[in-house]
DNA sequence: AGGGGACTGAAACAAACTGAAACACGGCTG
DNA sequence: CAGCCGTGTTTCAGTTTGTTTCAGTCCCCT
């Protein structure tokens, strides 16, 4: 995997570039792991060891998201979590062990609003990372939870409904991989995307090197968003590199 | 975006922590047990052996849920039940031995908000007071009674009488299975629910690995939401992952 | 300018996944 | 006891997705 060398975008910057996530675990490595992929991904990145470095950080700073191991010494995760629950909405990603099913079924229930098994894919966790985001991006505060919706160039993607909707206003069905993929382009418009970025995010599995998935997925969607005139060109091809989403982007 | 400190999916919380839980058991063991869980994760508990400890706690103090066990000795959990819906909103969780009459008796108008199979699995009976609390929430003090009542495009689901209402006003039959996945889409809407979570969350049992059950009552809870037009849509399927309610979810 | 290799677009096929009808099973009702 | 209802399983058809394959493009080199 690399990082991607272009950084990243000039224009409407998804916000996510601004977002303060709040990483919580007790093990060293796995916060500098994920604290330095994220601020490689532009995000602001703060650390906690524990509930009460959490609470700390929480009081002195803004974040937007936190990242919450649901193991932990001296404290559940789980109880933090609802702690954090108990008085906001900030958005919260657990982590857990792998095959603890009970703590899958309580990571649900307890108000998370995902949870990732370790160990993970630090692409997944950015995915899922946008995902929350954008789905409590704007709700929060504001009841009818605008800002789920991404539009270019006429087109407008519903985040919350996985519905595209063309400039003449017809909804224009979308499979999962073909919505997963859109929405990779469309959180990070301008930008050239290698085929092992667009897979891991958008299909969460890693390129099995001669892989032609992406590509084809890539011609698939293209011809959904070619039903108007300059459809084709929207997915710039970025030869010996990937693709790239030509419009700007904007949150509605 | 800031930290707001609001609740996007529903009041901010008679803080769960403060929740105030009665556990009516004859089983000491079981009592012991629960309570101490529930306290180390922020309840208030308190104990009764049996129907005349219950009233009498209940008229002392003030009780935000019940934990009933289903067999008591001199007085069927049900009659329990029964007695403190003929005067009260207050939320109940029946604890059911495990085996063959828990379907038959949820089915029936025992007016509980959940039940549970003995023995329970800690976690799972905390996950399921906090989705009993969040749907009731609201309601308990409020002498009407509103809270138990679940919108979403029109159709309302009233989770004290398990029935549903079309658009028109038309009551819509829901078996018992269709009732509890329905309940689950609308406790966690636009959210992916894989079929494992649906699974344990509604069927209260463990997938079984080529299981097609969910499959099929999603397929039926579908026909059955149809009835206006764009029921197909309201449930959608995101392969390779489960299933997700698109609608907006509201309580009254 | 021409040729060759590498890369991409997309059709064709195959595999995986999902929808739903048909059937089977168990419990309940009359 | 026969039939009905709710539910799970089987099965088959329809979708979606990935791989293979071949043709067309682009780029580099001579």
């Amino acid at each position: 995997m690399t990082t991607t060398k272009t950084d990243y975008r000039a224009s409407p910057a998804p916000a996510a570039s601004q977002a303060h996530i709040l990483v919580v675990d007790d093990d060293a490595q796995i916060r500098q792991l994920a604290a330095k992929f994220l601020r490689e991904h532009g995000y602001r990145v703060s650390m906690a060891r524990d509930g009460r470095e959490m609470r700390g950080i929480l009081e002195a700073t803004s974040i937007d998201l936190v990242i919450l191991d649901i193991m932990l010494p001296g404290g559940n995760g789980l109880d933090l979590c609802r702690e954090i629950r108990a008085s906001s909405a900030l958005p919260v990603i657990m982590l857990t062990a792998l095959g603890a099913d009970t703590d899958r079924i309580v990571g649900l229930e307890i108000g998370a609003d995902d949870y990732l098994g370790k160990p993970f894919n630090p692409r997944e966790l950015l995915a899922r990372i946008n995902a929350v985001l954008r789905r409590t991006r704007g709700s929060v505060g504001t009841p009818q939870g605008t800002g789920h919706r991404l539009q270019f160039e006429g087109w407008s993607l519903d985040t919350r409904r996985r519905e595209l909707t063309n400039p003449d206003g017809v909804v224009v069905d979308l499979s999962t991989g073909e919505y997963e993929l859109l929405l990779t382009f469309l959180d990070y418009p301008q930008r050239a995307l290698s085929r092992d970025t667009l897979m891991d995010s958008a299909k969460h599995r890693v390129a099995t090197g001669f892989d032609r998935a992406i590509d084809i997925q890539v011609s698939r969607l293209r011809k959904k968003l070619d039903s108007s005139e300059d459809g084709q060109a929207m997915i710039k091809t970025i030869r010996g590199t990937g693709y790239m989403f030509v419009p700007a982007v904007t949150r509605a």
